[in-house]
DNA sequence: GCGTAGCTATTG
DNA sequence: AATAGCTACGCC
């Protein structure tokens, strides 16, 4: 109380920082015009300065509590329109995340030495002008559509065409059509006529998809009226960008996830292209999903938002069918270009395709079926291109011991070593590696085997079968950055490659008009594993491959080759058939039976910490909580709380992993809010400690919240 | 006696 | 998340 309050004003600050909102007053010397709700300030917080948010003025000064002065107001970053600050709100609440920390992603970096500087943002203002006129050249390039095409974008903007007409409302509109049917000018005509409106536009793609040529694409048809913002950009250059498409000087703003939290005061218009990509959730920090974030926004906003892919998320597939989405079908590939032929080799009765490392007669390999063969002969013979996809790294799967059984282990994760190189073993999950041993080291008897087969091992074999074929392999060994990956690009669009070995790497997006084969050589890594979402990701990964086959072709069909030991798995047997939606009615059935999403909602809770029983422990504890929460809550009906259970990855860099999962029934969600109260019981506990009452989760133990899981390993 | 590594509690 | 404050230990 010795502290007199300067102006007696008293605001509410979100703070970056794991903690609510905190109260400060504000000195007179704040010029009162820039004292509003959702501008940038820095405060006093603990023993340091951090940012924070301007919420609302207090009517109260909250009691027992030593106000202290809010610092500064930022002059360098603009204040968030209030569209964006009442959706950053419901982002915090949805995904029980700190507000302070979640409205934090919607600025620039800080400075870490802000003093006032006035240059920083007038640099990149001067850009914008110079290029309106080249633009509005490439707009005049009019772009023929399909009638199909013309059809769905009337539907999502209106009939009025690119006259300054009535603007479109919020809508959520799914476009569904396989690769090559045209969803990308469909895109860019919204794009175009959104611009017309004196709109702003947001792309949303995956990561791996915001390639240079990507970019070329939407620059061919905008110039310089395009923003890009992706992680691989320096700073400098995301500064750049990020101000353009602020202050709106760029209209089209491309991005990763996070270009979703640029605040874009004109915006018309969200597209989210293969919005069924796992990669549009986050993992850490604040976990959304960018697709339902997006949404959000669309909605609170008012306007259209596009999502596209061939084979849609079961949450998005059904929400187009039972009409909450409008459904778009582009049905099919535009320039006469048709589906691949898929043929399947079921290796169970390929007797000799049996695990014989030395190979056969003819040479093949063990993984090589003669079909598989045959077809990359022929391709190889016709001067065109393969590409075979297995979706594991390295040589061989483990090494195992023939005389006791025993294979190495990881120290630090609950996983077998696998085989890189001669003898070099290493763990997928965390950096460890170790060179094999002659003898088994658990009995001193056997010879260790290898055991599977990798990415690696099919490079080698190819090598020795077809001599003279150049051969490149791409997966995460060999492709470590942005760079390689393109480089690689590069050569295979010149035809420097005859054979292109990848994992999942090249499942995403690449397109090239010499590949007319590909091979699936065991298809059936995709879907075992323990994840009930395993299928759906089967089937899209499959259909993806085998997308890549004689794009360009005329006149006759790209062949793919599809290796199993279960041709009769749904995800195989719709992928052969091309029908997404046989395989989404199969699997939706599927999980209508167990109660997993789309039906209901599903958060994760999960624990991790070095010591197996404490971790264990914790996850009883809390599920006891839980249990006693949703019994005596409103909803008990509606929730089931399932666990604890060590994760399917239950050991990972030195620390034990459980999991509790809430399922939720249908309907909106009762799950977030009920893991928001929970959330706050724990924390309550945490502070009662005082009182002799344990805390919940020791600090040992890290408990994250995961509203709307996606990865349940 | 002091210096410090590790752990805990707190932030207005 | 960052930090100030506290405790237990190590050292000459």
């Amino acid at each position: 109380m010795p502290s007199e309050v300067p102006t007696g004003e008293v605001w509410s600050i979100a703070v970056d920082a794991p903690i609510g909102p905190l109260s400060y007053s504000i000195p007179a010397s704040f010029d009162p015009a820039k004292i509003v709700r959702g501008a940038s300030v820095i405060v006093p917080l603990g023993g340091r300065k951090v940012p924070g948010v301007f919420l609302s003025r207090n009517s109260s000064v909250p009691a027992g509590v030593r106000l202290k002065s809010a610092f500064e107001i930022v002059e360098d970053r603009p204040p968030l329109p209030e569209v964006y600050v009442e959706w950053l709100e419901w982002l915090a609440r949805y995904y029980a995340h700190p507000l302070g920390q979640t409205l934090e992603l919607a600025f620039p970096p800080l400075k870490k030495a802000r003093l006032k500087k006035d240059g920083t943002k007038k640099a990149s203002k001067k850009a914008p002008l110079i290029d309106v006129e080249a633009s509005r050249a490439r707009e005049d390039h009019s772009v023929n559509l399909t009638e199909q095409q013309t059809a769905v974008v009337d539907a999502i903007a209106g009939n009025t065409s690119s006259a300054a007409g009535s603007r479109p409302g919020f809508g959520v509109h799914l476009l569904f059509g396989v690769t090559g049917s045209g969803k990308t000018e469909v895109y860019m005509e919204l794009i175009a006529r959104a611009i017309a409106r004196g709109e702003q536009a947001l792309v949303l793609v995956p990561e791996i998809a915001l390639t240079p040529q990507l970019i070329e694409r939407f620059a061919r048809r905008f110039g310089d009226q395009i923003a890009v913002i992706h992680s691989h950009l320096t700073p400098r250059e995301k500064t750049d960008n990020w101000w353009a498409a602020r202050e709106g000087s760029k209209p089209v703003l491309i991005g990763a996830r996070s270009a979703l939290f640029c605040p874009l005061e004109n915006l018309g218009l969200i597209v989210i292209d293969e919005e069924h990509e796992s990669s549009f959730k986050q993992d850490e920090s604040l976990r959304y999903h960018a697709r339902d974030a997006a949404v959000m926004l669309a909605k609170l906003r008012g306007h259209p938002i596009v999502l596209g892919s061939a084979t849609p998320s079961l949450e998005t597939w059904q929400n187009a069918t039972s009409g909450r989405y409008q459904l778009h079908r582009l049905p099919s590939r535009i320039h006469g270009v048709e589906m691949p032929q898929i043929d399947v080799v079921d290796l169970r009765e390929s007797r000799d395709i049996e695990r014989q490392a030395g190979g056969r007669e003819d040479g093949r390999p063990f993984w090589l079926s003669k079909e598989l063969h045959t077809a990359l002969t022929e391709t190889l013979e016709r001067g065109e291109q393969s590409a075979l996809f297995l979706n594991r790294r390295g040589i061989a799967q483990a090494v195992v011991c023939p005389s006791c059984g025993d294979s190495p282990q990881c120290p630090n994760c609950e996983v077998a070593l696998t085989l890189h190189g001669r003898s070099d073993l290493v763990c997928h999950y965390c950096d460890y590696h170790e060179s094999m041993k002659e003898t088994c080291s658990a009995c001193n008897e056997g010879e260790p085997k290898p055991l599977g087969l990798g990415t690696e091992r099919i490079e080698q074999d190819l090598k020795k079968l077809f001599p003279s074929a150049r051969l490149i392999r791409m997966d995460r060994d060999e492709i470590q950055n942005r760079e390689d990956l393109e480089d690689a690009i590069s050569k295979i669009e010149k035809r420097e490659v005859d054979i292109l070995i990848g994992t999942q790497m090249i499942a995403k997006g690449l397109d090239f008009p010499g590949l007319t084969l590909v091979g699936l050589v065991l298809a059936d890594v995709a879907f075992n594993l323990p994840d009930f979402r395993a299928s759906e990701r089967a089937f899209q990964l499959l259909t993806q491959v085998a997308g890549r086959a004689g794009r360009h072709l005329k006149g006759r069909k790209g062949h793919v080759v599809l290796q199993t030991y279960n041709p009769d798995h749904p995800s195989i047997q719709f992928t052969l058939a091309h029908d997404y939606e046989g395989f989404a009615r199969h699997d939706l059935q599927f999980r209508e039976t167990l109660g997993y999403p789309p039906h209901g909602r599903l958060a994760a809770l999960k624990f991790a910490g070095p010591d197996l029983s404490v971790v264990e422990r914790t996850a009883q504890n809390i599920a006891h909580l839980a249990r006693k929460l949703a019994e005596n809550g409103k909803d008990k009906a509606a929730l089931s709380i399932l666990g604890p259970a060590p994760a399917p990855l239950s050991k990972l860099r030195n620390l034990y992993r459980y999991q509790i999962l809430i399922k939720g029934e249908s309907g909106s969600a009762p799950v977030s809010s009920f893991c928001r109260t929970l959330s706050e019981h724990i924390d309550a506990r945490a502070k009662d400690k005082g009182n002799g009452a344990a805390s919940l989760v020791p600090p040992k133990v890290k408990l994250v919240i995961d509203i709307d899981a996606l990865h349940l390993l």
